[in-house]
DNA sequence: CCTTGATCCTCTAGTGGCTAGAGATTCTAG
DNA sequence: CTAGAATCTCTAGCCACTAGAGGATCAAGG
């Protein structure tokens, strides 16, 4: 092991500057230097980046892996939390799931009106101008 | 007219200290002052600001609106550009919810095999850990 | 006229999660 | 020994705001 950052970031696909990122805020531990004072890391390190990594490109925000990575380390402990962090997660996620579709709604509707021709007679700035009218036809 | 800050904020829905931001930004004049110095706004702002808050609800990026503003000032231009912008932005946002929708799919397995015991046997964790597994179970 | 309290002013700094770049140093292969 | 790749620290920037300090101004009531 004992691997430059670069080697570290090759292995776990998170960016050199993002790890180093990741050092300054305290998700991961300052590691040892050579005499030089590059960064040296070993095989935990691939690990916790890649349980970062995960966790990101699933959307958690870094205080909750901040939690996730304590949890980790206590295989003990009951992983209620971990459910309830998760849990949580996904009603976030469901949550703008949902909102983007009711917008991919309104869009994809503004889109199909307009008519191509003159600004004056377009739905896109017509609706963006006035949204009551949208919002009347929503309902209606 | 003549509206402070206050009372255009309430009228549009856009917070104050947002109003003076877009002003700083340029997406909106500076309007004239009283001696003392206070800004003083007429009816074209309200439209102004409508407009913005309509299209920063639909998701729109400050540059796109800054583009729809002009076109809104030019009716008899063409409104190609309108649709395209609308357009590209609908893409954006199908992108967003697909992923967002792979993700919860992800998320969900993850909770629903989370069998309440001890962090040592909880799918959250171990799939975070060692994402791999997740995948390779995708697949098959 | 004067006070009070709400509103307004400018300015700086913070949010989240990075990313970019300058300018200097260190490592490693040939 | 040298060249060039990789590393170091530090600052600043991204987006679209939001928060707060510390002070000025406005409108209404006494």
């Amino acid at each position: 092991m004992n691997l430059p950052i670069g080697e570290l970031a090759r292995r776990t696909g998170v960016k050199v500057p993002t790890i180093r990122f990741y050092e300054q805020i305290g998700l991961i531990a300052a590691p040892p230097r050579t005499e030089g004072n590059q960064r040296r890391y070993g095989k935990a390190e691939i690990d916790r980046l890649n349980f970062i990594r995960h966790a990101r490109e699933l959307g958690f925000e870094v205080d909750h892996i901040r939690e996730l990575l304590v949890m980790s380390q206590e295989p003990q402990a009951s992983c209620h939390q971990a459910d309830s962090i998760a849990k949580s997660h996904l009603r976030e996620v469901d949550r703008r799931i949902e909102r983007l579709q009711a917008l991919r709604g309104e869009l994809s509707r503004m889109i199909d009106e307009c008519g191509h021709g003159r600004i004056c007679d377009c739905r896109i700035i017509e609706v963006l101008a006035d949204h009551r009218q949208c919002v009347s036809e929503h309902v209606a």
